[in-house]
DNA sequence: TAGATTGTTAATCGATTAACAATC
DNA sequence: TAGATTGTTAATCGATTAACAATC
């Protein structure tokens, strides 16, 4: 229905994330009620470069407008399409921890779209358990859900120790895709994807950035 | 006093982000008592080639045995040096909302060196409170914290609205990294490192990968 | 020695950028 | 028309991989 000749699932996945952050930045604009806004523009709001702006836009079509720009109404739409906003996806939440119960109250899945329908611990003590309007299941009714909701999407936040073995949980109710946020690699077979949401990883990253570029060889202390 | 030549800051974020991954990696192989791992058994485990694993390996030193492998004992020794996880980091926490609190209980940081040293909020009626062993301070203090704690880096756990806000007082105060969970591109100077977790983003590149795959055109129902 | 595995080079692959004719 | 900005090409840059001599 929208989007006919659509460029296909050719696009990286640096491109797909540039694209989240386009939309976002759009969203912005438009609430703001900016009429048009050039690649140069975006550009400076993402610290990169325009021709990387517009090099991203234009393998979605002919989008922009020579000598005027992008219409972020316009642009809204197409991005959305490309990144599959436009219908609703339920997700699968395993783990009641202290970081699932914060995924859960977090506003910003549910206004792209993504919607927890339920909850799983592995834990007896947990189950049964309400955690505002949901209700903490039994592992065992995982594949039920599943398929009920028919959902393809799950999260993980599960200690690492558990969590290969919740990945192939998933992978056997047919998910095909799984934010990971233990910090372990979880092995799936081809078709099934794995996002990594690793927060040590990304604090080590940050602290090599600081100790290589502040100069200091060291931590303080 | 160790790692007497490196091979200085020149190495890319992606290759920090593997060293991460190696490191973990064989902190559990040497837990099990693991003597020797090659480029090949780490690279199946982390489903990329062995000679990228060569190759980072290399960039930080001749750490390995032709015929043999690598040390697992040595090479823990110099992916710490490297990462700067020898070191204690002391962290300010900036929000005390619910990812705020899921983070201050999440035992990942405190195993690499990282410590949350002070929590800030700027409702009021958060002020004081006691969560745990830590106490919610009011951002004005913010500036003192940082300077009796010599902390370099901050989490951002606030509302997007407020992020850019927070950021200035945190550059302002000195500090030299932001790891970001609000869903906002953060504008710092030069010399300030930003690294962004971006929960939405990463659900819509997973999504993407699924939609883009599957064969299925769009999201179910 | 034979077998295994490294470190490194050269080849490949992919992503970013600069530049500019085409367009409005 | 003059000015602004796109879409796209070619050039550049950087990261990954294959291959293999050197090493134990």
């Amino acid at each position: 229905m929208s989007g006919e000749h659509e460029k296909g699932g050719r696009l990286s996945l640096l491109t797909v994330n540039r694209l989240s952050l386009y939309l976002r930045r759009l969203e912005a604009l438009e609430a703001e009620g900016i009429e048009t806004v050039s690649s140069a523009q975006l550009a400076q709001h993402l610290g990169i470069t325009d021709a990387q702006v517009r090099k991203d836009l234009a393998a979605l079509g002919h989008l922009g407008y020579p000598g005027v720009g992008y219409y972020p109404r316009e642009l809204i739409e197409v991005l959305r399409d490309t990144l599959g906003l436009q219908g609703e996806w339920p997700v699968v939440l395993i783990g009641a921890g202290n970081l699932a119960r914060a995924l859960l109250k977090y506003r910003g899945f549910g206004q792209r779209g993504f919607h927890i329908v339920c909850v799983f611990d592995a834990d007896p003590a947990k189950i049964g358990e309400k955690i505002d309007q949901w209700t903490v299941l039994a592992m065992d009714r995982l594949a039920e859900q599943v398929a009920a909701y028919r959902a393809q999407l799950a999260i993980v936040a599960v200690p690492a120790s558990a969590a290969q073995a919740v990945a192939d949980a998933l992978v056997a109710c047919g998910i095909k895709g799984i934010l990971n946020f233990a910090p372990t690699v979880l092995r799936v077979p081809a078709g099934v994807h794995v996002v990594a949401v690793d927060l040590a990883m990304q604090l080590e990253q940050l602290a090599y950035l600081v100790r290589t570029q502040t100069g200091t060889d060291s931590p303080p202390d």
